[in-house]
DNA sequence: TTGATTTGACCAGT
DNA sequence: ACTGGTCAAATCAA
């Protein structure tokens, strides 16, 4: 316990802080080359900006959150060791192995949410389990990381949200330790054929593909749009406080947006969505005082 | 044949 | 007792 530095915690935050300047930086980028004609615009393409700035934000939120993993040390440990305890003998069907004590029901540390039309987030999962929520229309989806044999402990639990509009709640827990951003399928994007504004996040796997059909959206329908993110705390003034607290950091407060940001895609940018994309790029360089909110 | 998904059972936390 | 998280056999798909 206590490993983690003043200075460890500081670098970490410090890498936060320049991967959520680097999303804006791409941002400029994205409005800069949005703004120019679709015929006149250069071999990068707004797609691929658009995943660079996703991207810096997830790292950064997998950076903020891994403070406070090491915050708690072996906050997943020691239960287990009674897992071999030999009271066996009750109730088991089908000749199923004593589980009893072989996992750890998980502490809701080092975990984020975010909300999305879409549940890809260009990760390779592998979904281990579905579950029926209490109150919830639709079930809970649980999946880890494809590399878990590999030792990387990422997992995540999809969620459709009861309303009209298809928008699933994803919530991570432990970041990647894999190289996934090597191994995930290419991001594929494809235009909506309903409204050509939109960026569409998916890969290039059908077997995905299919996956999206028992949840029955449209799977051509995925812009890019985060609702809210949910950090741990990642500072905590007195160290031997247990009681973590969590904050809920809106996505309004980090991009100063009170609406959706749609990104647009290709053909004429409308200037609505222009001027978002301005607003946008504005209020993120509150991004230079984001640290004094945890 | 192999890897991914489904699904019911088991287990932990409240 | 109830709810949600995980396991693992059965099943599916490539």
């Amino acid at each position: 316990m206590g490993s983690l530095s003043f200075d460890n915690l500081h670098a970490r935050k410090r890498n936060a802080m320049v991967k959520l300047v680097k999303g804006k930086e791409i941002a400029v980028q994205l409005q800069t080359l949005l703004r120019e004609p679709v015929r006149d615009r250069g071999p990068v393409s707004a797609e691929n900006l658009a995943f660079q700035i996703y991207r810096s934000f997830s790292d950064s939120l997998s950076e903020l959150s891994s403070c406070t993993s090491d915050q708690i040390p072996a906050a997943e440990g020691g239960a287990s060791a009674s897992a071999s305890s030999g009271d066996s003998g009750s109730k088991k069907k089908r000749g199923v192995k004593d589980r009893r004590g072989c996992y750890k029901r998980r502490r809701t540390s080092d975990s984020w949410v975010t909300v999305f039309p879409s549940m890809e987030d260009n990760y390779a999962w592998r979904k281990y389990g579905q579950k029926a929520i209490f109150g919830s229309d639709h079930p809970r989806s649980y999946f880890r990381c494809t590399y878990k044999k590999e030792g990387c402990k990422a997992l995540k639990q999809v969620q459709r949200i009861n309303g009209d509009e298809v928008m699933y709640q994803t919530t991570y827990l432990n970041h990647h330790t894999c190289n996934e951003t090597l191994r995930a399928p290419p991001l594929v994007v494809d235009s909506n054929p309903i409204d050509p504004h939109l960026i569409s996040f998916q890969t290039s796997n059908p077997s995905e593909q299919d996956n999206h059909g028992q949840y029955g959206n449209n799977s051509t329908k995925k812009p890019l749009v985060v609702s809210s993110v949910k950090l741990e705390e990642c500072v905590s003034e007195d160290a031997s406080n247990e009681a973590k607290s969590t904050l809920e950091v809106p996505w309004h407060d980090i991009t100063g947006l009170d609406y959706d940001v749609w990104a647009p895609y290709q053909g004429e940018v409308e200037s609505a969505s222009l001027h978002g994309l301005d607003m946008e790029v504005d209020q993120l360089s509150d991004i230079q005082n984001f640290h004094y909110i945890f």
